[in-house]
DNA sequence: CTGTTAGCGCCTTCAG
DNA sequence: CTGAAGGCGCTAACAG
């Protein structure tokens, strides 16, 4: 049995199917008496209105497109729960797709995203702006995250990266580290350069030898790092900090320096970028630049229903990553001895 | 300057909209003139189809409604990841909405959707389904996701907590462990019950006294499960285990014994349920069952998308937990001194 | 208060 | 190969 629709309503209740949308978007001009038949059949047929057809007459969906990179790391369903619980608090749905790195798709995606949402936000800091913006309708509201070449003007919200990397070093200079290691985010990264860029001034101000390897974010490049690493740390040119573009690549080194027995931060500190919610649970827990990531999710859902109401919005909010210093080293973990089971 | 239509490609290019829709739609019987010329228009006016209008007259979306409690913690974040991917392999975009425990939102979430998805994956643990099911309109492929009282008969997959729980505290119990205290779930979510279920089952079994603190599935309940026993643990009736009903809850409590000074598992061991990325990250890495959530995800699209293209599937798919066991101890972890900086 | 009518933007017979 | 016309399901004037 196929889906009743409103004809099927109106017929059974004996109006007019104008009657039936009245009742049933609760518009005050229906007698009562024609209001409870309408409610009654309704309910007999199992009637639910059809909402993409109710979207196509009302030109509003009360949705809006999403476009992340990948949902895969906690920094990404970070962004993700950020948006959904503004959207949900204004009772929009979401359209979710992630990118997956590939311009064609992510193109198409916007694309068929047309028609179907109200607005849309864009996270892609590994797209070619040139590409995907050129195929951005212009008369989409749209908010970006973090884009770089940002042509059109579009409300956008970025995250200072060269600031926070800056940042970073800065600290671990001040606490006495000299032999900075970067390992880096992915080459085509906007987000990734920019670290980059920080990691290098600062070591540059402070006359200190810039030394990058290359990364992908991900945790294994994390744990790959630290094996290079490791061959060093008895040299007399051993790094006594590494500095890692984003926080899963960091716990992946530490990871790999604690199963090879170095101690961290004692022999090397390990620093991270986001602040991702496992940054604090780790141990020793992570020294992270703190990003916000699910309040930028949430604030650019606020920015986009504005842009949808008719608001005009051509800003590039900047936000500035904050340092947070995690503490917690060994000793204070572990002030009691394992006691040898079975 | 609004959205370009059908319509004005029409115009522009000379010839009916019949035409603008076949070139559009990669139809072959179209003179390579007008494909061309109409492509050119198209391109010039930066037309982009109405996937809303499409899907109308379609009667189709390519999209599919994912309805989950809560996007927060790990555990739903690789849900939505699973079910993201093997969507997104399958060119399906997914129209989130999390209903926030709260039935009527769920009930309304899942009539908006219809008409704007192909068909839906719900998972609702913790919404009455006498409700919930009786609004799900029947014409409406879905697949469930360990949805207690499908009385439709409706697709799903449905883990087996009870086993999962009990194999959890046979593994405790072959370790030596015997006062093993249950962190349990929030009341109302049919998992968490299961697993109580299960935990009691097995305590019973060995003639062992179940003692059941009360959680949410929320990292602070850990914590405060943590405090509690604290207080036991120099008594004579000190527990030496706690299974939490997840992992999130586990990692509260072994932060909080870290914290304390306590040694896991020297003291008292720790126990998760899930598998959620966090549980080998942390250290001491976490004991836990293996759900697969990712893999459920990923699961549940594939038989959806069967349901959609008309197969028959009444199927509840079991789902057995896999124990985890991680060995990682402090001996093993800290193996050198930190040398205090500064 | 209620019914009729005309779309929303697109796709698809059905003629030509 | 192409155009005209009807319809997807719903809402919103516009008359009664």
């Amino acid at each position: 049995m196929a889906h009743a629709t409103i004809r099927d309503v109106a017929r059974e209740a004996d109006v007019s199917v104008a009657s039936v949308s009245r009742v049933l978007n609760g518009h005050s001009n229906v007698r009562p008496a024609v209001r409870e038949r309408v409610q009654a059949v309704a309910a007999a047929l199992g009637y639910v209105p059809h909402a993409g057809a109710r979207n196509l007459s009302l030109a509003r969906t009360n949705a809006i497109g999403v476009m992340l990179p990948d949902l895969h790391g906690e920094f990404f369903s970070e962004t993700a729960r950020g948006i959904d619980s503004e959207a949900s608090a204004r009772g929009l749905q979401l359209l979710l797709s992630n990118a997956h790195a590939n311009p064609a798709r992510a193109i198409e995606t916007l694309r068929t995203m047309r028609g179907r949402v109200d607005g849309v936000i864009i996270m892609a800091p590994d797209l070619d702006p040139e590409q995907l913006f050129e195929h951005l309708p212009p008369s989409l509201p749209a908010v970006l995250i973090n884009c770089c070449g940002n042509v059109q003007g579009r409300a956008e919200l970025r995250v200072d990266n060269v600031a926070g990397a800056e940042a970073m070093v800065e600290h671990l200079v001040s606490t006495g580290r000299r032999r900075i290691v970067h390992l880096a985010g992915p080459d085509g990264n906007s987000e990734a350069q920019a670290r980059v860029a920080g990691y290098c001034a600062a070591m540059a101000r402070h006359g200190l030898a810039p030394r990058i390897l290359p990364g992908d974010f991900f945790e294994e490049a994390g744990t790959a790092a630290a094996e290079e690493l490791l061959r060093e740390l008895d040299g007399p040119e051993a790094p006594d900090a590494l500095f890692a573009a984003n926080d899963m690549m960091a716990i992946g080194a530490m990871m790999r320096f604690r199963r090879a027995g170095v101690a961290v931060p004692g022999r090397i500190a390990i620093a991270g970028f986001d602040d991702v919610p496992l940054a604090r649970l780790i141990s020793p827990a992570l020294t992270t630049m703190r990003v916000g990531i699910a309040g930028i999710g949430a604030r650019a859902v606020v920015r986009l229903t504005a842009l949808i109401a008719g608001g005009h919005d051509h800003a590039v909010e900047p936000r500035t990553p904050e340092l947070i210093v995690r503490e917690t080293t060994w000793s204070t973990i572990n002030t009691e001895q394992p006691a040898s089971r079975e």
